[in-house]
DNA sequence: ACATGCATGTAACCAGTTACATGATTTA
DNA sequence: TAAATCATGTAACTGGTTACATGCATGT
């Protein structure tokens, strides 16, 4: 089966978002705020929006603006709420990228399942580290492999800190207005 | 113009690291040491062996096995010299994983660039968080959107100490064997 | 010899880019 | 109203994926 579109589902988060929007405003978004982690270009856009028309996630009014339809929001929520696996972990971004409350449940499992899934990543590259790079000559013999692999053990733990504050603040959050 | 290719550049890379290699070998590293940072499928990779020994970058053996010619190792030495810019970003890991000398030149100056390109990044990334979260409603009222510039600051941040050291590191080894 | 698994090969399809083309709006 | 700029639209192409197909080895 052909892998699912994620473009669309992009589209309506931003409309839930922010209402009522023109191409050339969701491309803006695209570029501005959300370019670190999806980019679109203005040719893929555009024909993307005729088809979710034709396929009623979204109308168009006389003013070339997009507004979501109830289809597109049930689209969006069941989107939202698929697991997300190592394969698919770069779809993480963009899910946060659209939630509005700090104190939401969507957000907590989501953080929550993306510790799990880097978590267990970051031992796996440890693990492969250690078995590798015991030794200052394995180092030397390989000095671009070991570099890479550090720079991915350093990224991963960095993203792990990062996700652990966030769910801290976001379970303390919770808490407080229980 | 078509965007240059890069998985040749990548075949041609390990077949210097590592002499004769088949199509499979090729494949266990991609998967194994550079899955971080980029991912091949045999069904891409062959056809392209196919096109390269057409094109003489490389030869095929009677068992299968592919070495580099001068000609490849000529658009290898151009590629690897070619200036990353900031769209190019993704190609630095690529290149220093075919750094074989932990004080070559090359890895010093493509450290250097890295450096320059993603401090100049970050700077923007962080004149953005100014602009835009300067106080508790803003952060509130588009908390998805400041978590992914929160993101993408704290890994800009760790990306860059992590070059620092590793640019340290070289520039002292050349110190000490001049 | 055949069965099983692994390596290699190929074809159809899709997302996304580049390049080109048209509409619309603003400004001189 | 001409020109210029910006927004929208379209077509051709390509890198990469999925799915299917063939070769080749190894063990029984």
């Amino acid at each position: 089966m052909p892998k699912p579109r994620t473009l669309p589902k992009i589209i309506i988060g931003l409309l839930i978002n922010k209402g009522e929007l023109t191409g050339k405003q969701m491309l803006d978004v695209f570029n501005n705020d959300l370019s670190e982690f999806w980019k679109v270009s203005h040719s893929q856009l555009y024909p993307e929006l005729k088809r979710m028309v034709a396929e009623k996630s979204v109308t168009i009014n006389s003013s070339r603006q997009y507004s979501v339809t109830n289809l597109g929001k049930e689209q969006f929520d069941q989107w939202l709420n698929e697991p997300i696996t190592f394969e698919n972990r770069d779809l993480f971004a963009l899910k946060i990228f659209f939630v509005r409350d700090g104190k939401s449940s969507t957000l907590v499992s989501l953080l929550r399942n993306e510790l799990a899934v880097h978590g267990s990543h970051l031992e796996h590259l440890k693990t492969r580290y250690d078995v590798l790079f015991n030794s200052r000559s394995q180092i030397d013999e390989n000095y671009g492999h070991y570099l890479v692999l550090t720079r991915a053990i350093s990224r991963e733990r960095d993203y792990l800190v990062w996700l652990d504050q966030v769910l801290l603040l976001a379970v303390n959050d919770r808490m407080l207005n229980d």
